[in-house]
DNA sequence: CCACGGTAGATTTTATACAATCGATGAGTC
DNA sequence: GACTCATCGATTGTATAAAATCTACCGTGG
């Protein structure tokens, strides 16, 4: 939906490029990224790099400090409650105002969706798996008409994935999602909308929930201030 | 807080100046802006002020399109209302989270931000308003563990601004303001945070009364879709 | 008369080069 | 021995210039 189909400048493929890394985990948290170094690793010039940054920083990707370089976000309990504190807050408004206006054609685009999810996770494709489930849960939201809470769910769905993929390592967390989607879409379609919210919501919290075993067991940070960091190996 | 204290770099000023005009009315929707001449109004090369342009982008106060430039957004009702509706969603959350954890040190800075805020409104300084008026909520939220929705709301803050300079020009509204602004930190340090939650739903709503109010009798235009724009004078 | 193709102008995008700024390291002094 | 100050190195920030792209207009052909 941000980028409409292919990248039509040199930024825009940068942004993409630089995020997948950070996702991927090749650029871990802290690490500080060189205009001069990324530049030359992906063959353009400084321009593009440094405008992929500014890009990166408004996603939150990563944090700019004037004159001493951009270093990638560091992934703090408290930010990740508060992003699903945000999910499980706006996903459902989005929800009930958009199934209901559904057409056929949109329930035809959200089996497309779930079919390549499917392939996907057959595949054992991480970096797609979660490009596919943010689009499924926009595919969701279309009808609705709240221009910014979709910009800035989308933007959550972006920062979610980040921290799931430290999780989803495994295939069974994603059959799971797979089957709470198609779930999802049954009861969107018999119009059942209120109960579609709240297993929405389970679907999110328990993501959540899983996410938050994970850390606990490989870190040991408590979540007291918003600096602590969650340790990556 | 985006900013710390004065600007440190071309591009951040060139930001705050645009977003100043914008905000102002010198650049209305709809409006194309050239490069070229930013760059020769400002007396500037074209590179800040196209990374001003990329961070006004994905602050939503301009659309960039690729080859083609970057136009200043359009005002839709739908957003309008989204907006509004955000803030009163999270506002709250934050209000409840951040001031039961307030030191003397918190109020102090409330109180000080306070008397700023009469200060300008005495004078009459609109621009100051919105900036002192978004500080004052942003100061509110200091507390709270919730860095994601903070830095949200502070967004949702600017766009406000530019929504409510279309109508504030009576300084009767601005001294309601002022009146609920100071029961609020009343309120707060009774330790009145329920009721203060609620109090700040109803300042929050009456502005957004107002606003659409005013729209409704400048522009005829109806809320069907999200493309329409309010009519601007 | 309408549609298609080509050319010219303008504008954005990218590359290269230069200047300013920050952090650190080292010497010098109290 | 500890602290202050200055110089050095590295990195970012900015300006200037070339390349790619898009829009609009004009002419030609059907």
């Amino acid at each position: 939906m941000t980028v409409p189909l292919k990248h039509r400048t040199l930024s825009a493929a940068i942004v993409d490029r630089l995020r997948q890394a950070i996702l991927a985990g090749t650029y871990p948290a802290g690490t500080q990224l060189r205009q001069d170094a990324m530049a030359e690793t992906y063959g353009v010039s400084r321009i593009p790099v440094r405008e992929a940054l500014f890009q990166l920083e408004a996603e939150g990707f990563v944090r700019i400090v004037p004159h001493k370089g951009a270093i990638v976000s560091e992934l703090s309990l408290d930010e990740i409650n508060d992003v699903f504190d945000l999910r499980c807050l706006l996903e459902p408004r989005l929800l009930s105002q958009s199934v209901p206006r559904f057409a056929e054609a949109d329930f035809a685009a959200l089996d497309a969706i779930q079919v390549r999810f499917e392939t996907a996770i057959a595949a054992g494709d991480v970096a797609q798996w979660g490009v596919i489930n943010a689009e499924f849960h926009m595919a969701l939201y279309t009808r609705a008409r709240q221009p910014r809470t979709q910009s800035i769910v989308a933007a959550l769905l972006q920062t979610s994935d980040r921290y799931t993929r430290l999780q989803l390592s495994s295939t069974a967390a994603m059959g799971i999602a797979e089957q709470e989607h198609a779930e999802l879409i049954r009861q969107c379609r018999a119009g059942r909308f209120d109960e579609a919210s709240g297993y929405l919501v389970g679907h999110i919290e328990a993501v959540r929930a899983d996410l938050l075993r994970v850390v606990a067991r490989s870190g040991a940070a408590g979540g007291e201030t918003n600096s602590r960091s969650v340790a990556l190996e």
